[in-house]
DNA sequence: TAATTTTCTTAATCTAGATTAAGTGTCTTT
DNA sequence: AAAGACACTTAATCTAGATTAAGAAAATTA
């Protein structure tokens, strides 16, 4: 991704933050001076591709919202592989929620795959406003909800349906990751390797 | 399970609604009222194995609360096969999530596999209160967080171990479960064949 | 622009787990 | 107690996807 295109993503902030606000306002309505203490304790940032926002073994204190760009969280195993755990891309939030909530150690990564605008909610301040906000506490429950419908219908998709199955199915979902990712990354999501994945889409592109 | 292992069962309700009380207090403080309120709005149930207590193609408009006994949720794919999506015993709260939050058809069997007694919460109540009880906002967002982290661990176990390490990390953590449930369940749960769990578990045991 | 790193492709070989099939053991129901 | 249904085992064969290896293409970086 070229300069250009990096300088058309720094929007004025207040354009910016609307992304936020949507999210929130769909599940929830704020009042203008909640709105403003919400995003008073957030803050923006801009990270190039490849930055590493967590490392495995570290304590998440962070939850990231996506204005622009793609975000990855991944693990790697003892054999040294890399799984895709989840995608974010413009208007998804993405963090580790194990380590987040038990502030322990997590294992997972949280890198950024094409050059970001961030919202950071810090655990700290997502607990205040929690205490000055109670609606938050349905925002969030309504949001994990539905992370973890998804999660259930990927892990029966891993159990009952072939990679091929799979991947349309991502298709579908996630038309505008497909552009964006390389191809091993979404092979890894998927749960085969990048060989099969190659040998898999040249298959498919040959009906 | 025969008929003195149920009357085992049938403890005077007080004693057993105690389990539910238990469970809300691990995350918030209930007053003595709201204690009452709460159980007003449930109801408890007997059930005998392989009851069925939703079928896919229905709307789940219940939260399953178990006493004790054991229940599944699984679906049905195409080509007949089943999957276990998980496993709910004494102390576990069990629903169609999708269903139950969408209010739309469901893909979910949730079937009883061990005589059960349930406290059933319907989604209307839940409603009812949530308005009277704010906190347990609270309670169900961290009921659904920790769940949307054990399904993400569980994906990653599918995604990098193999079928032998998934049965041990079970074994581990549900061993309860191994004694009460036919293990051509637990075989679906992990994602293998009944067949090939047989011979997974008779090599293990050679060792 | 060349050099280097990273990603993608193709192909041969291998294996974890599926499928099919047949037999045995163990509950339920009557 | 017998009959049927269901759960488990064993074994032969098969296949989706892994592994290994090598080269080509694309993207970064110098």
């Amino acid at each position: 991704m070229n300069g250009a295109e990096i300088t058309k993503q720094l929007k004025p902030k207040n354009n910016q933050t609307h992304l936020l606000l949507d999210n929130l306002s769909k599940h929830i309505k704020l009042t203008h001076q909640e709105q403003e203490l919400f995003l008073s304790k957030t803050e923006i940032r801009h990270y190039k591709a490849k930055t590493i926002l967590l490392n495995a073994g570290e304590v998440c204190k962070t939850s990231y919202f996506v204005n622009s760009g793609v975000l990855r969280s991944f693990n790697i195993n003892d054999n040294v592989v890399e799984h895709v755990l989840s995608f974010a891309s413009s208007g998804w939030w993405i963090s580790d929620m194990y380590s987040l909530l038990s502030q322990k150690q997590g294992n997972l990564f949280i890198q950024v795959l094409e050059d970001a605008e961030i919202v950071l909610l810090s655990k700290e301040n997502q607990e205040i406003l929690f205490q000055e906000i109670p609606k938050l506490e349905r925002f969030f429950r309504i949001l994990t909800e539905n992370s973890l419908v998804a999660y259930q219908e990927r892990l029966m998709d891993n159990l009952s349906l072939t990679a091929e199955e799979r991947f349309e199915k991502f298709c579908n979902k996630h038309h505008d990751l497909i552009q964006k990712v390389p191809q091993k990354q979404i092979a890894s999501y998927l749960g085969v390797t990048p060989e099969f994945f190659s040998k898999m889409k040249s298959k498919m592109l040959r009906r």
